[in-house]
RNA sequence: GGCCCUGUAGUUCAAUGGAUAGAACGGAAGUUUCCUAAACUUUAAAUGGAGGUUCGAUUCCUCUCGGGGCUACCA
């Protein structure tokens, strides 16, 4: 970044002293020079054509004089059509290594009791059922959301707003009641979500058949919806919990307790974790409070029925209603209430981000704006970090149709086929069966996290089950493999230098990894700034890629000249050193050897 | 119907308005007396269509054709 702003500030200088005029600065655009040329970074000319009055070859060369001659750090230059190269001396290059290398942290913003205070929510799951690959995305893209800005200097809090009440749960509770035979996670061998997740199941193959019944009957199927017993029974249910009677609540705790050490071994299994849990059953009622607010501030308003509502017609988001006409509150009024008592509780929360798919876009942009128009200026803070669906080959995942890909499952085929691949490259001489089961598990993680992260957030990903998930190529694993020939590298060096390099002659692909390691910082705050964490996915691969040309065409080991022999081991350090910090902020760990 | 998102090699993904649109998988052809071949090298292959703004458009605007989502007194 310095050397941007240093060049920038020089252009400037070229500019006002040759055409006598001050660009503007967004008129300045540096990028990185494209293999096929010579040089290190590329000035686009074109914007200063009108002020130089020449040709855009004619310009790009006056420029690049006045750079040369007046930047130690520009060794040389030549102009390609509209483009000016500019390449910078090794000495820069050498230096800046000189400087971070022996500072894991360089690429970090250090947080201190100033920082700001972010709260990111993830995963919010249901109790009915079990995570499926579509959490995964979600719980995935918020852990490294939350590392990544803490990479970037933020006090970071991790929730995880639990939906743990209403009629899903009682859905799974009655047709345990009514056909469980008192089955337990123990006695049936299975994980309590999945456990439970089979009684939703359950409930609604039955509910499906006595609404076909009533419609063979000749109700509507509307009416038959509404009418079937089992509808009718587990919404009794709902009401009778709501009254907080003694067995319903009962069984809902132990059901959820259930669920929750399900979900506890995932969340293990995938290296996740959170600050606080929140959980619905107590903050569901929070909203009701804000809707006497909003009709004292006149922001909403009594309809005769009961019911009330907010008119965002103006805003093109039409009329919501916050209120029941039975005085019960609504989704959207949880929410309200939830913000609002977060704010109450950290008064110092810079900003909220909801991790939430696209498919609540509108809700969002309703919450937001209600927030705001109730006077909340923390409003503006609240950000939805709203991703694309993950789809299958034939379209979305529905749980009610079976058509998931559950989480837990997916995990153990990944560890199940790391195991087989590693074997069959017989990569596991060295290792003890605990390490090589440890190994399993890194690569299949590191495999699974990859392929989900490496894709934009706000885009669809596409997942199919028939083709396992690659480890070869633009994966975890090929990244993982790059940091342990590292490792193996520095075993054999057994010992590095640490010392200033000077006097080196760089080759190309050495100063290609010193400029990637440059460019880590700002591939850093980029992923912040636009909350994705594919960013960091791309830099880490083509920073591993590069290592793996370099460690290809050039001998390390076997360098005679100990001064470069030690810089290239101090460089592999560094970009292992590199590779693992990234692969962190994504939640995924390397291992020493492969 | 209204609103929002999205269309890039056969497939899965990249590309702050900048050069001849990058990778990976798959396809074709190679590299191991040499620090881990889960690697490296070479090769064929793509911006749905039509306009517009711009010195310059995958990117911004309009239309059009596909794909998805939202549009509940469900959560």
């Amino acid at each position: 970044m310095q050397l941007e702003k240093l060049l920038s500030n020089k252009v400037i200088q070229a500019i006002q002293l040759l055409y006598n005029v001050t660009p503007e600065a967004k008129a300045i655009t540096f990028q990185k020079t494209n293999k096929e040329f010579e040089g290190d970074l590329t000035l686009v000319i074109f914007p200063f054509l009108k002020a130089s009055k020449k040709s855009p070859e004619e310009t790009g060369k006056q420029i690049g004089e006045h750079l040369r001659s007046n930047t130690p750090e520009i060794e040389n230059f030549n102009v390609v059509k509209g483009f000016l190269n500019i390449t910078i001396s090794p000495a820069f290059w050498i230096n800046y290594f000189n400087d971070v290398a022996g500072n894991p942290n360089f690429a970090f913003v250090p947080v201190s009791n100033t920082s700001p205070t972010v709260m990111v929510e993830y995963s919010s799951p249901n109790t009915n059922k079990p995570l499926h690959l579509g959490h995964l995305r979600n719980i995935l893209l918020g852990y490294s959301v939350a590392e990544i800005l803490k990479a970037n200097g933020n006090k970071v809090i991790q929730t995880n707003l639990v939906n743990d009440r209403g009629i899903h749960i009682c859905k799974s509770m009655l047709a345990w009641k009514k056909w469980g035979s008192g089955e337990r996670p123990e006695t049936a061998s299975m994980k309590g979500d999945h456990l439970v997740g089979k009684y939703y199941v359950t409930f609604d193959k039955h509910l499906k058949l006595q609404i076909a019944e009533l419609k063979l009957a000749g109700l509507s199927d509307e009416d038959a919806q509404k009418k079937a017993p089992l509808m009718l029974e587990v919404q009794e249910m709902l009401r009778r919990w709501e009254e907080g009677d003694k067995e319903v609540v009962a069984l809902w705790k132990t059901m959820n307790n259930w669920v929750y050490k399900g979900f506890d071994e995932t969340y293990k299994m995938l290296g996740v974790n959170f600050d606080k849990m929140y959980f619905e059953s107590n903050t569901y009622l929070h909203g009701k409070k804000l809707v006497e607010e909003g009709l004292n501030k006149n922001v909403f308003t009594k309809k005769e029925d009961g019911s009330v509502r907010i008119d965002l017609s103006g805003d093109d988001l039409g009329e919501k209603v916050l209120l029941r006409a039975d005085g019960t509150s609504v989704y959207i009024t949880q929410d309200l209430g939830t913000a609002v008592e977060r704010f109450k509780e950290f008064p110092e929360l810079s900003k909220l981000i909801y991790t939430v798919g696209n498919e609540q876009d509108y809700h969002f942009k309703v919450l937001f704006l209600i927030l705001k128009k109730l006077g909340y200026k923390w409003a503006e803070e609240c950000y939805h970090l709203s991703y694309g669906m993950v789809e299958l080959p034939e379209g979305k995942m529905k749980s009610r149709e079976g058509t998931v890909v559950d989480a837990d499952d997916l995990i153990n085929e990944m560890i199940d086929t790391a195991r087989e691949t590693t074997l069959k490259l017989g990569k596991t001489d060295e290792l003890s069966a605990a390490e090589a089961e440890r190994l399993y598990y890194l690569i299949a993680l590191s495999a699974l996290k990859y392929f989900i992260l490496k894709v934009d957030p706000k885009k669809k990903m596409l997942f199919d089950p028939k083709e396992s998930i690659d480890f070869n190529g633009n994966t975890g694993p090929f990244i993982q493999y790059t940091y342990a020939r590292i490792q193996s590298v520095l075993r054999k060096a057994e010992k590095t230098d640490d010392r200033r390099w000077t006097a080196i002659t760089l080759k190309d692909k050495e100063k290609n990894i010193i400029k990637l390691i440059y460019e880590f910082p700002v591939a850093l705050g980029h992923a912040a700034k636009e909350y994705n964490p594919a960013v960091v996915a791309n830099y880490v691969y083509e920073l591993s890629k590069e290592y793996n040309q370099f460690y290809h065409d050039i001998t390390i080991l076997k360098e005679v000249d100990a001064n470069l022999r030690n810089f290239r081991l101090a460089l592999s350090k560094k970009t292992g050193e590199v590779i693992r910090s990234a692969m962190k902020l994504l939640g995924i760990d390397v291992p020493e050897r492969m």
